[in-house]
RNA sequence: GCCGGAGUGGCGGAAUCGGCAGACGCGUCGGUCUCAAACACCGAUGAGCGCAAGCUCGUGUGGGUUCGACUCCCACCUCCGGCACCA
């Protein structure tokens, strides 16, 4: 491969600009000295800098360089900043591409997993970033998995983890469960045999999530892109109303519960809905309607309930043949099972106001059912639509008592009549469900539990962990768990009576792995318990956490939700796992589309480090527009921050004999350089911390280009010039960690650059002693006014008014305004405006 | 459908509080070096008109507020992301 430099050729000064000759070396050394390693003992404060950590796919991809420099960056700022950061990586190493390898190629997972991780550790070492490797983390490693397991069993014992029912596919004809990307078509048959699947309700594992659907709904001190809390907020849909309970007329029929935002509609409420699963479809489906409820019943369990959700609206349902009672009209209203009403929301039941609810209207429509108006809207009765009530200002009609009272009153006023009828009250209801987290797969933490057929599921002992995964196991698409037929693993022994047992073979979700890896780095070799609370109490919560927010309603609010159980176990005592949160944006290729291997746009950053350094991929990287829009890689830009690289490398190598040793004092060139660096120390301090990588690179070639000219200009080697070049090394260090430390050790800077402290912005040598002053006639453009910067107004004004262009609009006649902004501009209104 | 985000030169992008639009980089053009090229370096570079001074236009579209709008308000268009029958 060829290695294009930029003065490969000749500059006629100084040694050519090589990456190759000592970025390695320089990672070497770093290692060897521990240099990275966060010390717990280290007083100074604390700083934790966090990156998603990665599966191990196979090799690391330009995604990753992107992820890691930013919040590496950051690391290293702090650390300069006299601060002890830790900044660790580790591998999210459970999870079905291993399985998949060991089906398609018979490889065992657990090796897959390893040599992949083998190959990315070392990639990610070439990008030159201060992970303290001393803390890594493998998650599919027993060690690790052994404190998964044992959280486990301690949600379970808090009555957080729980045993239910619960929906999947299964193929009658193989007796298997299906995964969903095994149930193919839209007839949605089995991918092997072709028979139609079935859905069926299996024993799944819970976390019981709900329980903090409220907390999480604060973000109180959290520094956290709006858009990700948007989501969260979204994703656990609180929404407050009324419960309310229609009588049934049957014998001895239970009362019907629905939920409803909006109970001041009840009056309208003309029919009921019940979801196909509602427990009590059966009991209230006349004789005469059976055959047709059971059918339609039978075929909305047969799909999903994503793809019921996503269906065409087309609002299918069948009449049951029993009557409610509406508790506020008296009214009978017949009741229909439908699969619009979802089993998991609310009661699985509504009361339908086709007048004022959409989904409802569309349903009465369709089916020929009555439909009342009972809030009547400003503009009169709408015809052939339903009106949804918004505001304060309209009044219920046909509605009784409540006939003419504010819609945003009665909803309070009917609830509380309800309350007091003993039908019904408040209430309030989440989208969000519990986390199921078992899954009937090989590669993941087995679920400690066992079944006694006398005492039934029995958690692990604790002394017991880890229940390691066999790996004599045989591979086959079939889509059932190998464990399932290794006997070995499945015989176990009830710890209450010795009984033969039965081991659960389902594993965990491997986003519980992910929501407790944090803790984990405090302390990621106690092989006594899952943290040292001491460490985690030192470090805990992550300062600053960075990653792709496609986790925003996954890993982003299981780690939260753990946290606030562990602390309500009292084993933490914070509340949220981290402060800061920045979310990164995608890399795409050329084409401006999605890097993928079909379109052979993928970048492949071991072959541009081979060419021009990891500073130059890292720099780059960041210069490309702002961190979380990402945006197209550009194979031309990268060449322009390697120029770049390449003139810093000339401006700072120390000059030859008889270089620019004597440089000619000028002290209006030597306060401008002065004025520009400690500028840049400002912006680039401000830019940095706020995450802005582009506008930071941009600053620091300015000032790289103001070093050059006043260079050329003859004050080169002069005190101030010298100052210039050592600040913008140290500014350029986090970013482009090897060149600096190569010209910082080659200017006999002390060892190691990275260990300086950030350099300090004096603000009154950052100011300007003279300013280009805009003036505009009438808003625009029409001169400059070159000032000293304590310039009074009244002399500015002056001068603008006395020069030519501004005269020529002015005519000699008195300007009908004139307004300065000190330090900005000047504006001169003419009486023509 | 609902909720977010974004539309600025040939391209990526900058303008942090309503005050010089286009920083920085890429590309392009011109020059230096070279036998020549590549590399490197220097200079120019929003569009139109003009010999020039300079003028006009210009931040998705149409309105508005203001001495002044990429920035604020109203209406709309397009693209990207998320959610999607949640009663």
């Amino acid at each position: 491969m060829t290695t294009r430099t930029a003065d490969q050729a000749r500059t006629g000064r100084g040694e050519r600009f090589d990456p190759g000759t000592y970025e390695q070396q320089w990672r070497d050394r770093w290692e060897t000295d521990g240099l990275h390693h966060a010390d717990d003992a280290d007083p100074k404060p604390k700083r934790y800098v966090l990156t998603m950590y990665p599966y191990p796919s196979g090799d690391l991809h330009i995604g990753h360089w992107y992820a890691a420099t930013a919040p590496d960056i950051v690391a290293r700022l702090h650390r300069m900043r006299g601060e002890n950061v830790m900044f660790p990586m580790g591998f999210d190493s459970f999870g079905l591409p291993a399985e998949n390898a060991a089906i398609d190629r018979g490889v065992d997972p657990a090796t897959w997993t390893a040599d992949n991780i083998d190959r990315m550790r070392s990639q990610f070492r070439t990008m030159g970033c201060m992970f303290d490797w001393e803390r890594e983390v493998v998650t599919s490693d027993p060690s690790y998995y052994r404190w998964t397991q044992w959280l486990f069993l301690q949600f379970y014992r808090a009555g957080l983890a729980y045993r239910a029912m619960a929906p999947v596919d299964w193929c009658p004809k193989d007796q298997v469960v299906l995964a969903r990307e095994q149930v193919e078509g839209a007839d949605r048959h089995c991918w092997r045999c072709g028979t139609p699947v079935v859905k069926r309700d299996l024993e799944q594992w819970f976390f019981r999530t709900t329980n903090y659907a409220d907390e999480m709904l604060g973000f109180e001190g959290l520094d956290w892109p709006e858009p990700i809390r948007l989501m969260q907020t979204n994703w656990i849909g609180r929404s407050e109303g009324a419960e309310i309970e229609f009588p049934v007329e049957a014998d001895g029929a239970e009362p019907i519960r629905v939920f409803t935002t909006r109970p001041d509609t009840v009056f309208g409420a003309t029919f009921m809905v019940l979801a196909p699963e509602h427990p009590a479809v059966a009991s209230l489906t006349t004789p005469d309607r059976r055959e047709e409820v059971e059918a339609y019943v039978g075929a909305a369990r047969r799909q999903t309930e994503i793809e019921r959700m996503s269906a065409e609206r087309e609002k299918t349902g069948v009449f049951i043949g029993s009557h409610a009672v509406n508790p506020m009209t008296q009214e009978r209203i017949p009741i229909w099972v439908a699969d619009y009403v979802l089993p998991g929301y609310g009661t699985g039941a509504i009361m339908a106001v086709p007048a004022h609810d959409d989904r409802d209207y569309a349903f009465a429509a369709k089916h020929d059912l009555p439909i009342r108006y009972v809030v009547q809207p400003p503009d009169g009765m709408p015809e052939g639509q339903p009106f949804i009530a918004h505001s304060a200002d309209e009044v219920l009609v046909d509605s009784g008592e409540f006939t003419g009272m504010p819609a945003s009153e009665a909803i309070g006023a009917i609830t509380r009549q309800l309350a007091d009828l003993g039908l019904g009250g408040p209430a309030v209801s989440y989208k969000l469900r519990d986390w199921l987290v078992s899954r009937q797969r090989y590669w993941g933490a087995p679920i400690p539990i066992v079944y006694c057929p006398e005492h039934g599921a029995q958690p692990v002992p604790e002394d017991q962990l880890p229940v390691v995964l066999p790996e004599d196991v045989g591979f086959a698409p079939t889509g059932v768990s190998p464990l399932q037929s290794h006997e070995a693993f499945l015989k176990a022994s009830c710890p209450i009576c010795g009984a033969d047992a039965r081991r659960e073979t389902d594993t965990m979700d491997t986003f519980v792995d992910s929501s407790w890896y944090f803790l984990r780095y405090c302390s990621p070799h106690d092989d006594q318990r899952a943290w040292d609370p001491e460490a985690v109490a030192r470090w805990l919560p992550v300062d600053v956490y960075t990653g792709g927010a496609e986790h925003a309603v996954l890993h982003l609010m299981y780690a939260r939700f753990f946290v606030k159980a562990l602390r309500d176990m009292g084993m933490l005592s914070f509340d949220e796992p981290w402060i800061v949160l920045r979310n990164q944006g995608q890399i795409l290729g050329v084409d401006h589309q999605r890097m993928s291997k079909s379109r052979g746009n993928v970048v492949n950053p071991d072959e541009l480090v081979a060419r021009y350094g990891s500073d130059a991929v890292r720099l780059f990287l960041m210069f490309i527009g702002p961190w979380d829009q990402g945006g197209p890689w550009n194979p031309m830009g990268i060449e322009g921050v390697h120029r770049f690289l390449g003139r810093v490398w000339h401006l700072a190598l120390p000059e030859p004999e008889g270089g620019h040793a004597g440089a000619l004092a000028d002290e209006e060139l030597e306060r401008a350089l002065r004025r520009a660096t400690h500028a840049t120390i400002a912006g680039v301090t401000a830019d940095l911390e706020a995450f802005r990588f582009n506008t930071a690179v941009a600053k620091l070639m300015e000032l790289a280009n103001a070093i050059q000219h006043a260079r050329d200009a003859g004050i080169g080697g002069s005190r101030i010039h010298t100052e210039a070049v050592d600040t913008l090394l140290l500014l350029l260090a986090p970013a482009a960690p090897h060149v600096t430390e190569e010209l910082w050790a080659r200017r006999g800077g002390a060892y190691s650059i990275h260990a300086q402290a950030w350099p300090e912005a004096d603000p009154a040598l950052a100011v300007a002693d003279t300013i280009e002053l805009p003036v505009q006639v009438d808003g625009k453009l029409r001169d400059r006014l070159v000032v000293t910067a304590d310039t009074p107004a009244e002399e500015i004004e002056r001068l603008a008014l006395a020069s030519e262009h501004v005269q020529r609009y002015l005519t000699g006649r008195a300007p009908r305004r004139v307004i300065q902004v000190p330090g900005k501009m000047v504006n001169i209104v003419t009486p023509d405006a």
